[in-house]
DNA sequence: GCGCATTGATTGGCCGACCAAGGTAAAATC
DNA sequence: GATTTTACCTTGGTCGGCCAATCAATGCGC
């Protein structure tokens, strides 16, 4: 709930206490504070570690994964390729990644965690499971599994659409 | 490192591996991804009016409640100054906000929307119900009360750090 | 072999969002 | 009244994320 307001005593509220973001679609709201909130805890639970919400994904992949070319972290990751490239540029300079030229595709890019990096994967998973009990505190086990059913409809909805989205564009085949 | 998978080049589309990331926190992967997506699709839907996401919230507030100062803005959005004042710059800009020295205080600013951002509205307020009901396409009356209660109750989870927060408990001090 | 479309990756620009610091004005304290 | 504290905002930096444009290498058609 939003208790922000609760000191507005003799607030003259034109039309309601409620704002329009709120009236119009109240979940797209919540889903907007709720995504924002999550990075911001991300990046508290993973500064412990040394990385910034985002990253984490792509080091568990890699870990997971081993070497892979730069474009099969972008179609996984559905990034923007632009994001990937800073991404990996800034874990290589704080010695998380590698990156090498692939011998087979002169344009292509390896990529792998280092060994230092593996150091990560304890102090990451645990970050990554105690973001995820802080996040599901307070639910029981039904609720989980419901609002886990609920959020994969909405990115479903969310992923495909007829308004030319980019995500469904790009990922069109297969 | 944990399993790496052998890296065939004719990697079957059926096996789509679980990454780690999902493993240890499902539901943090799914809200994560969801936000991110949410975000995107509001970009599209707003991109019509001429506005980026996250100022439209602003805007909203704007033509609710008039004139209001700079601080109470950052109250109510709970964003961080610095967040806020860049966001007024360019609307400002963009000729959607007015800012004014508040005479009674000469260290605070008003914002107003400008007359002109008046035509937004409608355009906004559409675009945010067409927001709403893209992301809960197929998802009856009830699934979208549960999803919204679910996650107030991850709103709330999330808004209460500092006091469960394993990451500095971790660390010992601080 | 040669031209052209496709793929892979990078750069630059922009926005939202954070933090850390700083500067000024009001309020509280003495 | 003078001093400290607090509030309000700005600047500069960083990161994730997007788009648009670009370059290099591959592959296909001819």
């Amino acid at each position: 709930m939003s208790a922000h307001r609760s000191q507005g005593a003799d607030e003259p509220a034109c039309t309601e206490e409620l704002p329009s973001a709120a009236r119009c679609g109240p979940v797209s709201h919540t889903i907007s504070r709720v995504g924002r909130l999550h990075r911001i805890a991300a990046g508290k639970f993973l500064k412990a570690a040394g990385i910034y919400p985002g990253q984490e994904a792509v080091m568990m992949y890699l870990w997971d994964s081993g070497p892979v070319r730069q474009s099969e972290l972008i179609k996984v990751m559905d990034l923007d390729p632009s994001t990937v490239t800073k991404m990996l540029q800034r874990l290589e300079q704080t010695g998380h990644v590698r990156r090498s030229p692939d011998p087979a595709d002169r344009r292509a890019v390896l990529v792998e965690a280092t060994g230092a990096s593996c150091s990560l994967l304890t102090e990451v998973s645990a970050a990554w499971a105690d973001l995820e009990e802080h996040t599901l505190a307070g639910l029981d086990a039904h609720e989980r599994a419901e609002l886990a059913r609920l959020l994969g409809k909405v990115e479903a909805n969310l992923c495909k659409e007829t308004l030319g989205c980019p995500a469904e564009a790009r990922r069109g085949e297969v």
